[in-house]
DNA sequence: TTTCTAAATACAATCGATTGTATTTAGAAA
DNA sequence: TTTCTAAATACAATCGATTGTATTTAGAAA
């Protein structure tokens, strides 16, 4: 009960070697049909389980991938983990979930860890710290098949599974425009990540094509916490030229932003339009809804752990970059319609 | 960049024994202090980094632990991984996360996976399915500690942390109750998890105490799914004595249930009030917003790891199950107010 | 019965780190 | 300078499974 039981356990219980113990337990043609039943026999009698560690050590490889993600309750994210773990367990492999809490330096510390627990590759998206890409480039050195999804950052040979942020940007952007609002406001995340570059572009390409000028005092950047919302609410409604409509890129600054103006007396959507990004599960059912931009978390949870264990199977060193883009979609609710 | 350097390499090139080496990273009184330094040196000049997979196979211990829960996407299990993970991060452990999506099946390989993985613990909230415990018996007699939260069974020397479910279903009763309603039906789920048989003990207990009858065929038993929700609030408006509250033992149920309603025209509160169980974050912002019983679960997960912690670093085999019982608090909106 | 070949099994090294024991070294005491 | 002791280092076994090579076995062919 106390001391697990090894091959060499059964080995010695049969009189064989433990050679012939392993080779049977993996079903090897090596070792005769009459063996190999006494072999799985005695197996089940001692309640033997294979040491995973052992195995793994020798073969120098092993069946688990490490997953980093800024922060797990958010369901974006945990839509993207259930995919991966899905994905992954249909291939048998294990996933350890950690989080960065945006933090440059938790997300250096876990991809030391995650290296010397040797895991088989790892998939990644990066903190709003993320600038210095030292520890990233040492995943790669080290040999380990890694992969962004949604938050990236451009390493050579290094994929990158997203959805198409200029698009959801543009969008979303060209939505409110459409639904007649002529002075937008936007907020945006830290500019070093490339989603939030890309959604600003997209805000401004839809602009341009609207011939609506661009005011760059107009697009606030911030963590975009709820609290920063209500603080680039407050900010947009002091400017001098009066916005009626905000596109803010995710859904909690939006939300953060709606209760503000709510309190401020300002409707929603007569006064001022909004659109967030990301589709977390409160947004459709806040008042008024929040329209916004949804990304198929699950899928690329899925997409992301298939190219990555491919990666990890192909032994072939050639590795390009293949960059993976998957569409998002607007989702017309009631805070964008006038 | 391909091979990884180990101890021996360090050693080598040093040309000291791989004893020392490992003494020296270990920080061992046993190396002189010039030793060391050399020997971090190099093994920094060489990109050393330690073999975990190695380490913990000789050790026989392991820096890992196991998590399985129903699904990683609801908002209370994501809480409580996220507060498992903190917890465990500070510890220097780090955690595989894995759902079993309600499948018996499923909770049963994975049970197999972490034990051949040979992780420290295991904490688990169990399946819907989960009613033969054979599975969970194993990781007992291999001697793996394991915990539950949330959802539990008994096993003798099993200890869990759990929120007053009893308590949680007579408040939100009594809350209805006191808000006038006079004849109230609940939404349970599988019999055979104790969380569920004990909301639904508050629940009666409520009723008992304010002297109303108890009325079996207004208890139903289902998944609990948004569905099931609205197929119960169905059921419950075609029965003979109309009821005027509902409880649910969970939130998504209880959404279920008052879409069908307000598609029915039914009011709510006015008509029926409704009370439901974890405080999903949609709950506040649905209209109108959903009263419920409001469950700490980045403390259930933070405790739980603490107490599995103990149990792993305690090697006195004496293990006597605690039952930690958490606060479970009511919620106040506006689905129950009359 | 002997010889040969393929099938079955045993032997031995290995993955990388750890650890109890043995040996060497350095510096103090004689 | 020799002797002794504690500090420092080396040796060797080990954790459990895997795998290339060597040996044994069983049954067919001679």
């Amino acid at each position: 009960m106390e001391n697990k039981t090894t091959i060499h356990d059964i080995a010695r219980a049969l009189k064989i070697d433990a050679s012939t113990v392993s080779r049977a337990l993996n079903n090897s043609p090596r070792v005769s049909q009459k063996t190999k039943e006494k072999i799985l026999a005695k197996a089940n009698e001692l309640g033997y389980q294979r040491n995973l560690l052992a195995s793994n050590l020798r073969k120098s490889k092993t069946n688990t991938i490490g997953v980093i993600v800024p922060r797990i309750s958010r369901h974006f994210f945990s839509s993207v983990i259930s995919g991966i773990e899905e994905a992954a367990y249909d291939e048998g492999y294990n996933v350890i979930i950690c989080q960065s809490l945006e933090q440059l330096k938790r997300e250096n510390d876990i991809v030391g860890t995650l290296l010397a627990n040797r895991v088989a590759g790892i998939l990644l998206s990066v903190s709003m710290e993320t600038k210095n890409l030292d520890h990233l480039l040492n995943i790669k050195n080290n040999g380990i098949p890694f992969l962004f999804f949604d938050r990236h950052c451009e390493i050579d040979g290094i994929s990158s599974v997203l959805i198409d942020d200029v698009q959801g940007g543009f969008d979303a952007t060209e939505h409110l425009i459409l639904n007649g609002c002529k002075n937008i406001g936007h907020f945006s995340g830290p500019q070093e990540l490339a989603i939030y570059r890309n959604r600003k572009a997209g805000y401004i390409k839809a602009l341009q094509k609207h011939n609506i000028p661009f005011r760059p005092e107009q697009v606030l950047c911030s963590s975009l916490m709820e609290t920063d919302g209500a603080e680039g609410a407050k900010t947009l409604l002091s400017l001098p030229n009066k916005i009626d409509g905000l596109f803010s890129a995710n859904d909690i600054a939006a939300i953060g932003a709606m209760k503000y103006f709510k309190n401020e007396g300002v409707r929603i959507p007569e006064d001022i339009g909004i659109v967030g990004f990301s589709n977390e599960p409160i947004s459709g059912a806040i008042d008024p809804s929040l329209t916004t931009i949804d990304q198929p978390g699950f899928e690329i949870g899925q997409i992301s752990t298939k190219l990555l264990l491919q990666e990890i199977n192909d032994s072939s060193g050639l590795k390009k970059a293949k960059i993976t883009i998957l569409k998002s979609s607007l989702i017309e609710r009631d805070s964008s319609r006038k």
